[in-house]
DNA sequence: CCAACGTATTGACAAGCTTCGATATATATG
DNA sequence: CATATATATCGAAGCTTGTCAATACGTTGG
């Protein structure tokens, strides 16, 4: 006579594991994208970048802010490292724009991090 | 005999500022969403969840990372502050879920901050 | 009611970030 | 060359963040 097979997971709390889709490296990388838009200083920046039609320079950047020039430089820099902007130097002045390639990236990590929900048909 | 009226600005930087076309309190809430993805874990997180038909319980979350139970707990704490998550407790599990809402939200927002450059017709 | 389990909270620590003042570097000007 | 100006770098202070171990809380099962 058999004896029942004991139930060993009485209460189990789900399905199978949905593990993540993305890598280690990736997700480290899209975290650093996303440090870097992560201050109201330099999303400020950017904006200004975008609003304008061409290049702005240091001086300009640093006049719309209540923060010291050092601090602003430092903003920069990261931004740079980031991939996001890019500066030129033209005489005593540089000149920052937008890397607009790079923007498109950080919509596109977004967009791998989190697709959207596929519609089923 | 007119002298010639003297160039007070011998050399200038550039243009009239572009100035930020977003508030700085946008900055600042802005800036918070990115923050909250700005870490790897949570990153990888938001993934798992995306990934998911349905919701996922936090001792997968647990165990898919090699980090302490406290340590995710903390994590799901800040998505769920930013409210890109929720969390639903059943029994002793508490499953959590994607707020699509907030997530569109998160391209929105970056669209503001950074719109995309009108294409000159 | 007690023990076991899943999850959250607390407190601590190291690491990192934002900011500043001081200083360095580079370019233009006299 | 000396000076002035624009920007970058350095070093330090204060705050925030990620992580852990310990513990608390809430639910289930005996």
């Amino acid at each position: 006579m058999l004896k029942s097979i004991p139930v060993i997971q009485s209460e189990n709390c789900c399905q199978p594991t949905a593990q993540p889709t993305i890598s280690r490296e990736q997700t480290r990388i899209a975290a650093e994208l996303f440090a870097a838009l992560a201050d109201p200083t330099r999303l400020a920046i950017l904006n200004m970048l975008a609003g304008s039609a061409s290049e702005v320079c240091v001086c300009d950047i640093t006049s719309s802010f209540p923060l010291g020039q050092p601090t602003i430089s430092h903003h920069l820099r990261l931004l740079k490292e980031a991939g996001l902007v890019k500066g030129d130097k033209r005489g005593k002045w540089v000149y920052y724009s937008l890397v607009e390639r790079k923007l498109s990236e950080v919509r596109a990590v977004f967009d791998t991090v989190l697709p959207k929900p596929m519609l089923v048909k």
